[in-house]
DNA sequence: TTCCTTAATAAGAATTATTCTTATTAAGAT
DNA sequence: ATCTTAATAAGAATAATTCTTATTAAGGAA
């Protein structure tokens, strides 16, 4: 059997939208699909184009409202990207983003713990914590020297 | 003599303008100003308001184009706020922000250093970083409990 | 100071990511 | 198989930001 991972997960997706009252569409499955087998951190409007084939007819405002639904779901969150366009991530494994500011791409680090961070500032009353966002900024390998 | 402090980065300011060939405009000291003295991370809107009095009919665009050129000169930066609208902050010693998910207010925190992320992204060779934006998203005390 | 070059501005149109409206479709309970 | 209503497609609307153009003014030169 293949894409155990991706199986575990779409079931994953089934069961949190019986929890919450919200239907198992193609539409959900398929958007969902893209962003967990995407490892670009895609925007809307891409994952609107790489789901077209499977889902001929759907709506650009759909890819939206799924993934304000996925996120309220805890199944993909959005990256804090200072660009234009929100983009998207599927994966929960704690890590940070390095965001190449020639060609807008977004490595995963996995060097970094936000956990830390979390602590900390719950440690200290700052407030109560939802999440934490470590960014990085800079030129990647593959762009500095070009131009 | 009052407001050194902000007197001392208008002239940092003036100084870079001339370095970078960019004039000294009315409208660039007055926006500035109003970032720097704000402790609120303010919106292009907001400094377009808090600026109106002093220079009476600026062009909302002005704003956005003048916090784009103090952008570039690094007299200020941008606010990663996972907010539609983008937020500046003139403050460059090292912290974090809070962003409360109820009031949308974003704080400042001063218990965790960028500094070592930056170190620790460099020596691994993961690119050249040009900046590094920790942000903690939650419920600042002041909201929990509302609702 | 006055003149000159051109960067910066004001005004408003245009763009673009995202959200809303409405009629239609289909998930899933009965 | 039927029914209720959440989710959808289509396209209009919204709102943050950027662009276009004519005008103004910063600041260097005369």
């Amino acid at each position: 059997m293949q894409n155990t991972e991706l199986n575990k997960k779409l079931e994953e997706l089934k069961l949190r939208c019986k929890k919450a009252n919200l239907r198992v569409t193609k539409q959900r499955l398929e958007i969902y699909k893209a962003i967990f087998e995407s490892k670009a951190h895609p925007d809307a409007e891409t994952l609107y184009n790489s789901i077209k084939n499977k889902v001929p007819n759907v709506a650009l405002d759909t890819v939206y409202r799924t993934l304000t639904s996925l996120e309220n779901l805890n199944m993909v969150f959005r990256v804090d990207s200072l660009l234009a366009k929100a983009r998207f991530d599927a994966d929960y494994t704690p890590h940070s983003h390095f965001l190449c500011t020639k060609c807008n791409e977004i490595y995963d680090i996995f060097l970094i713990t936000a956990q830390d961070v979390k602590n900390e500032v719950q440690k200290k009353g700052l407030g109560e914590v939802v999440d934490v966002n470590i960014q990085v900024r800079g030129i990647c390998p593959k762009c500095s020297g070009k131009n």
